[in-house]
RNA sequence: GCCGCUUUAGCUCAGCUGGUAGAGCACAUCAUUCGUAAUGAUGGGGUCACAGGUUCGAGUCCUGUAAGCGGCACCA
């Protein structure tokens, strides 16, 4: 007999063999219907699988949800893998894990079938329904390991078959059976699984799409075919959830972009960005912001050249590794005749930028510089080229052209925590004037391929420990989390996560301890003792870039930006003509008082006008007709307000839409 | 760069098995002066991404290129 203990306290005796599934029987046919699995000494396990001594028992059910969520995708991963190899014998199956939202599972297609297209999901959906409707028993087997691969390759299953071969000594090998006796499918899977696949709701998941994914994520490796699908404990979360998508959808910074008339794309320029007028005004006001900040900072701004001679990367050591991403241009007049060379061959080498950090040390180093000096914060809203990987490119999240909001703070080694702790309080304030409420710090730690020696990644890793620490950061509120081997190939950094208004997360800011490049480029200072010694030197943005933060705003904010961020802040729309001079009056007061504001006196209705102007996510509508004009007043309305207008004299709406539209950092506090 | 899909008017899209291009919105003109999310009428607008091929005939079929989209890989 086994003693089980139960969560409320009480323990069960149970014979040698029982299994959770009996447990939850013994107490009851409710729980014994509603348990998923259970967690047997801590550990998520199939709840057929019997005892092996006394455990504490907790069961599963819909009510935990994340156990219960991550179990349910597991699953519906191997329903999807069994449902494919019924459809399409020879197709070999390799990996289906769950995901944040579902799961997916890698194939490899049969000889000469090629990959799952789109049009095959509705069929592999109606198959994965029929595996579900007849509830197949999940039967855990431990099995020996070359037995498990004599199995596969049988089957053709190559990549089961070498996958086996180098799981963990130690763990015992199970495979799952799943079916009844006519019907028999085995997957090697460490589980835990459900005990059959009718506990699975089969209106509850959605096939969504096919990629390729490489073996192993290795590119060296063959391509498999990929099918993702979301999946959930019921059909109601299941529609919740593509709900979710359809307005994540609906707030795509592409298609805002287009219809709020913010920037555009076109093929002569693939990956780089034309700000039409409106959006570049999103542009101007964040630069300003970010201006005043790093000024107040103790920042000092710099421009350096866009092109340099490919001997200074070389130097820099970006040549070696990054040449391939680098736009490399001639430093040549080619030949003015049509048929002539353009390139003479023996041209010097020049490469746009991909980054500022170099010419920032060679401005540090022009002079001699004293310990004094120093922390010396070198700020630069730098543009830079990168080729990236075509199939990388997407809107203004990744470009290859961008500006930077960059800095670099030189200083000596016994400055540095103090320097990230107030980054790190500076980033802070930023990001909240810019709406956003919850962020993330993870530390991302020393790669495979790096520069520089142990004793140094020991001690920049520690010092970005110590300053988050510093600032009271490091804690799980700011999801604060050691990221091995994901630094640069110079430097630890301290990477910074932004949570937007739909809870996606995205990684904006950075600060990095680097010692690298001052010694790859021998920038130096004189200290106290008259010596030179080398400067540390911190890499640092809020923004990334001013393109993809714009992006990340435009969706946070659905395009309904902040007044002071707002391309148009206001509108003066006329009910008549006769209030046409009137509504020109006040649009410049509104004007004259800083305001961005436009006038629409087309002859067209009110509804049509407000319709437009809220499309257009115009914060302030003032709406003007005889009677303002009479009175003096304009008619507000206020996008996304429930209360339909607010009638103000002119002279206090303008002081209050003033006064409203000033930026956060510049706002007056009382006292 | 890799896998799949897509590319038709400024935008969103329709165009069946090949027979020579359509809608809504937008735009222009006219009428309408109408108090809070679309007033009506008329009109202009397309080398069907690009380059080849098959065919009596190609938006439609085939090949290649490019860009876009969804992933993978990459992201100093």
């Amino acid at each position: 007999m086994f003693k089980i203990s139960l969560p409320d306290g009480s323990v069960r005796e149970m014979p040698e063999g029982s299994t959770p599934a009996d447990v939850a029987a013994a107490i009851g046919p409710g729980l014994a219907k509603a348990a998923l699995a259970a967690r047997v000494n801590g550990e998520v396990r199939d709840i057929t699988r019997p005892f092996e001594e006394d455990a504490e028992l907790a069961l599963i059910t819909a009510r935990d949800e994340r156990d219960a969520l991550e179990l349910v995708r597991h699953d519906f991963a191997h329903v999807l893998a069994e449902a494919v190899q019924n459809l399409y014998p020879g197709t070999q199956i390799t990996f289906g894990p769950a995901t944040d939202d579902g799961f997916y599972y890698d194939f490899a297609p049969a000889p000469g079938r090629g990959p799952f297209t789109e049009e095959d999901l509705p069929t592999i959906e109606e198959e994965m329904r029929r595996v579900i409707g007849r509830d197949e028993p999940l039967i855990r087997e431990v099995w020996q390991r070359e037995d498990v691969r004599d199995f596969f390759r049988r089957q053709g299953e190559s990549f089961k078959a070498e996958w086996v071969m180098e799981l963990p000594k130690g763990e015992p090998i199970t495979m799952y059976r799943s079916g009844k006796a006519d019907h028999n499918w085995l997957d090697l899977c460490r589980g835990p699984h459900l005990a059959s696949t009718g506990k699975l709701d089969p209106q509850a998941f959605k096939l969504t799409r096919v990629s390729g994914a490489y073996w192993r994520g290795d590119p060296a490796n063959p391509m498999l075919s990929r099918i993702y699908g979301t999946a959930w404990l019921n059909k109601k979360q299941l529609a919740e959830h593509l709900t979710r998508l359809e307005e994540a959808a609906k707030r795509d910074h592409r298609k805002i972009g287009r219809e709020m008339d913010l920037f555009h794309l076109q093929e002569e320029a693939h990956g780089s960005i034309f700000w039409h007028p409106k959006g570049y005004l999103i542009w101007r006001e964040l630069e300003a912001y970010m201006r005043r900040r790093l000024d107040a900072g103790g920042y000092q701004e710099v421009k350096t050249p866009q092109l340099m001679d490919a001997r200074q990367w070389e130097k820099s050591g970006h040549w070696g590794k990054y040449r391939e991403n680098m736009f490399i241009v001639p430093d040549e007049i080619p030949s003015g005749e049509d048929e002539g060379p353009v390139l003479s061959g023996d041209a010097q080498l020049m490469a746009l930028k991909p980054m500022n950090c170099p010419a920032h040390v060679l401005i540090f180093k022009q002079g001699i510089t004293s310990y004094r000096d120093l922390p010396l914060r070198m700020a630069e809203f730098g543009c830079c080229h990168r080729n990236e990987p075509h199939g990388a490119l997407h809107g203004l999240m990744r470009v290859r052209q961008f500006t930077q909001d960059d800095a670099h703070i030189f200083c000596r080694e016994d400055q540095l925590v103090e320097e990230v702790a107030l980054f790190c309080d500076l980033l802070d304030r930023v990001y909240h004037d810019l709406g956003f409420d919850k962020y993330a710090i993870k530390l991302a730690l020393r790669p495979d391929k790096r520069f520089g020696s142990d004793e140094m990644w020991d001690w920049s890793e520690q010092s970005l420990r110590d300053a988050v620490a510093a600032t009271g950061r490091n804690t799980a509120e700011f999801g604060w989390e050691e990221l091995p081997g994901e630094g640069a190939f110079y430097a630890p950094k301290l990477e910074f996560h932004l949570t937007d208004a739909i809870g996606r997360t995205w990684q904006v800011g950075t600060i990095q301890t680097d010692t690298v490049l001052p010694e790859r480029l021998d920038a130096t200072y004189v200290g106290e003792d008259g010596a030179r010694h080398r400067p540390v030197m911190l890499h640092r943005a809020i923004l990334g870039s001013f393109e993809r933060f714009i992006g990340i705003l435009i969706e946070h904010h659905a395009g309904r930006f902040p007044l002071w961020l707002a391309p148009v802040q206001a509108v003066v729309a006329t009910i008549v003509s006769d209030a046409d001079g009137y509504a020109e009056e006040v649009a410049a007061k509104l004007r004259a008082a800083g305001l961005r504001a436009d006038t629409d006196l087309r002859n067209e209705k009110i509804n049509y006008k407000v319709r437009e102007h809220s499309l257009a996510k115009v914060p302030l509508l003032l709406v003007v007709g005889k009677r303002e004009a009479e009175e003096g007043t304009v008619a507000v309305r206020r996008l996304g307000s429930d209360d339909r207008q607010q009638m103000m004299p002119l002279d206090e709406a303008i002081a209050t839409f003033a006064a409203e539209a000033v930026p956060p950092d510049l706002v007056r506090r009382p006292g």
